[in-house]
RNA sequence: GCACAGGUGGGUGAGUGGUUAAAGCCAACAGACUGUAAAUCUGUCCCUCCUAGCGAGGUACGAAGGUUCGAAUCCUUCCCUGUGCA
């Protein structure tokens, strides 16, 4: 079994579940911070740990870059490279794409890329991002697609969305014919780092030398392949989008192409219309989203997965999340503060530094600024989702989404 | 005391007769950040006024005078700093 996909509780259009992989299982609607260099910047894997974080996110383009495939695999993939025993998503480069419009060419064969560290050409292709994705090892890896720009007119975006599923295809064909060169091989994590709820997954210890260390058996599952749904701002290629990415067929499917510049109302409008074509007993993983009121209202449709880069980027930069709304700890104002970040978050950063001193750390430019703000922003990203699960698994009809924090609603 | 070299906006430091209220960098202040080319990027940064503009005045390159249509830039004197010689 590569990955299953448990409901547990629905509420409206909300549901709760759970979701198999084979490093280990995943409560949703989940939130999964992007450590696109094989490292949540920042942070170490034990705090990560520590704050629940329950599978995180990987880039291809930029691993294959550096260190390259080679090394992840010799180290059985990127779990034992990195030493993070939970799962793990890889993004196909599919973004980079988009992303680094400066430094590609795209063509129906693929994309060639000028590398942003040294300036040499790569070409990445769907064959050559699963190859890699394979390499990499991640629970969960995704199509490589075309993240249409925005705005585009119809005409572009339909042409982009044909070649996704064309790739799309492409992908899958390679996936199917090359998931059992996927490194994974047993190796030993302290069982400290294994998160309680893998413990069905420990595989026993049949030469006994180790018993302190438990061993994660992945001898017999494969990585999963999502499926990602493009179409612009355009409802009816949207619609068309899920329902030709469904024909193709995968365990789980994103909504991509979004938060790429829209106006936000139009992201909810698009991401509502798409949810309804995709199937319910399969996981749902929206792209690249969102601020905390985002994830709570995308979760509340019918999400189940998200990521982003702006709990971890925006923490760098200063800019914190919290239940009163975000602050920016570099203001004078918070000089003399004695008072946590959020006094209603219960995080070892909140429980121990005041204002005054996170904005002192800032203002020095001491590492230990992004480290510590990194990690409430985390936390409080963490902590929302935690809440959105509890309230669906009460049966909160959408009402769950105003006491998610507790205080009213502006 | 003598001889050189210097004194520029909060700091550093360009500029050596006119597009110079004065580059750049730093600091300070504010803003942005959504499948990470991001410890990044943008704006403000002498004072006053308004119709808020590549707007109008004022003040400013150690001090005071002078030359010139025009000076941070040239001249004189003075003050101060560094180095060398007494």
């Amino acid at each position: 079994m590569s990955l299953e996909f448990k409901l547990n509780t629905c509420s409206g259009t909300a549901r709760a579940a759970c979701l198999t992989t084979p490093h280990g299982e995943i409560e949703t609607p989940i939130f999964m911070p992007v450590g696109t260099a094989a490292t949540v910047k920042a942070v170490p894997q034990d705090i990560l740990e520590q704050l629940g974080v329950q599978i995180l996110l990987g880039n291809t383009y930029h691993l294959y870059l550096r260190p390259g495939v080679a090394t992840i695999r010799q180290f059985g993939g990127l779990h034992g490279f990195m030493s993070w025993p939970r799962p793990i998503l890889t993004d196909s480069g599919g973004f980079q794409v988009f992303s680094l419009n400066e430094l590609r060419k795209v063509t129906e064969e693929g994309v060639t890329f000028r590398s942003h560290l040294d300036g040499s050409s790569h070409f990445f292709s769907p064959e050559s991002s699963i190859a890699t994705q394979i390499g990499l090892g991640a629970d969960i890896i995704m199509a490589f697609d075309e993240c249409t720009e925005y705005p585009a007119d119809r005409a572009r975006t339909k042409a982009s969305m044909e070649m996704t599923l064309r790739w799309a295809e492409r992908s899958k064909k390679y996936f199917e014919k090359h998931k059992h060169e996927v490194p994974w091989k047993q190796y030993r994590v302290p069982s400290t780092q294994l998160p309680a709820r893998s413990a069905s997954l420990k595989a026993e210890n049949t030469d006994g030398s180790e018993t302190s260390n438990s061993v994660l058996d992945t001898r017999n599952s494969t990585q999963s392949l999502f499926g990602i749904v493009q179409g612009g701002m355009d409802l009816n290629l949207r619609k068309e989008s899920a329902q030709r990415t469904i024909e193709i067929d995968f365990p789980g499917y994103a909504i991509g192409g979004l938060s790429v510049g829209e106006p936000r109302e139009r992201t909810r409008e698009v991401v509502e219309a798409t949810l309804e074509y995709l199937p319910k007993d399969k996981p749902r993983y929206l792209m690249g989203v969102g601020t905390p009121e985002e994830i709570v209202e995308y979760a509340s449709l019918g999400v189940d997965m998200m990521d982003c880069v702006l709990p971890t980027r925006a923490a760098r930069h200063g800019l914190i999340f919290t239940s009163e709304g975000k602050i920016s700890i570099k203001q004078a104002r918070y000089a003399q503060d004695s008072g946590p970040l959020d006094p209603n978050c219960p995080c070892r950063v909140c429980q121990r530094y005041s204002r005054a001193y996170l904005r002192h750390l800032y203002s020095s430019n001491e590492v230990l600024a992004q480290v510590l703000n990194t990690i409430h922003n985390l936390s409080f990203y963490l902590d929302t989702m935690r809440r959105v699960r509890h309230s669906i698994s009460l049966g909160e009809e959408s009402r769950f989404l105003s006491s998610v924090w507790s205080r009213p609603k502006a």
